[in-house]
DNA sequence: ATAAATGCAAAGCATTTGCAACCAT
DNA sequence: ATGGTTGCAAATGCTTTGCATTTAT
């Protein structure tokens, strides 16, 4: 599940455009619109090396990957919004029993100018089962 | 996006065991895991139901689905942690400029009683760009 | 020279969908 | 009887991977 390691790195003309197409924009894009971006300077780039080079380049802490710990969905018969702690070790999730910040939403409002309905909190780290204790502070 | 609306829905067996084996875990369970526990009480249901009646019940507000609202990940350029914010009728990912909250970590933590490293926060609402202003309360 | 990185294509997986049969209303 | 629902299987779509070749070091 973590496989941050990495013997060393190259620097390769294909990496580099993908970084700055990437940062150059900030329209959170996919895989496949950073494909057609940095196909417009490298033709023959193929789809495995950017999703190589963007797997590369989260590990590394140069990007951000926006989606949920899981690779697929998963479900929670409680429909009730609340937030969950998800185990970057095991990939277990828990739910959190804690109040849901309502004064959240209208912050968010003010600061994006756009209308808020809801958030969802998600919280990360090392469960109890893996050794990460609330006070254990191992590291 | 939202096909939220349903003529009417029936009642049958497979929904009904469906969701009992959602509300009686709190694994929080992939689809396919809903499928081998329902599969005990009913051998010859398939996976395509399984998923056609978890969408249903996330439709109806009985169950929540824990994932990010996109379908395939996006990347962002900034690796520094921020908030985002996703519109519900078109999809965009906008970046909020509002400071991380570090103190929901601590609060999570004496919750949880998990160790957390970090949190993540989405927002979701309807854009300005979908007619959703901040104040404009349409509805 | 050496091993990391690439391009290509095939494979892998979660999820969706078309369709004929079925069944709740 | 009507049309929502199912089981099945094929299809879809994102992502990963194996491999021969290229290339940064």
């Amino acid at each position: 599940m973590s496989e941050t390691k990495r013997g060393f790195v190259r620097n390769t003309k294909q990496r580099e455009v993908i970084l700055s197409v990437l940062r150059g924009t900030d329209t959170h894009p996919t895989a496949d619109w950073v494909y057609q971006e940095v196909r417009k300077e490298l033709p023959n780039i193929s789809l495995g090396t950017i999703y190589r080079n963007l797997r590369i380049l989260v590990e590394s802490g140069q990007a951000l990957e926006l989606s949920f710990s899981s690779d697929c969905s998963r479900f929670d018969g409680n429909p009730e919004n609340h937030y969950h702690f998800a185990c970057t070790e095991c990939g277990n999730v828990y739910d959190i029993d804690m109040p849901v910040a309502q004064g959240l939403d209208a912050e968010a409002e003010k600061a994006s100018g756009h209308k808020v309905m809801f958030h969802r909190l998600e919280f990360y780290g090392i469960c109890q089962a893996c050794g990460g204790g609330a006070d254990g502070d191992l590291q």
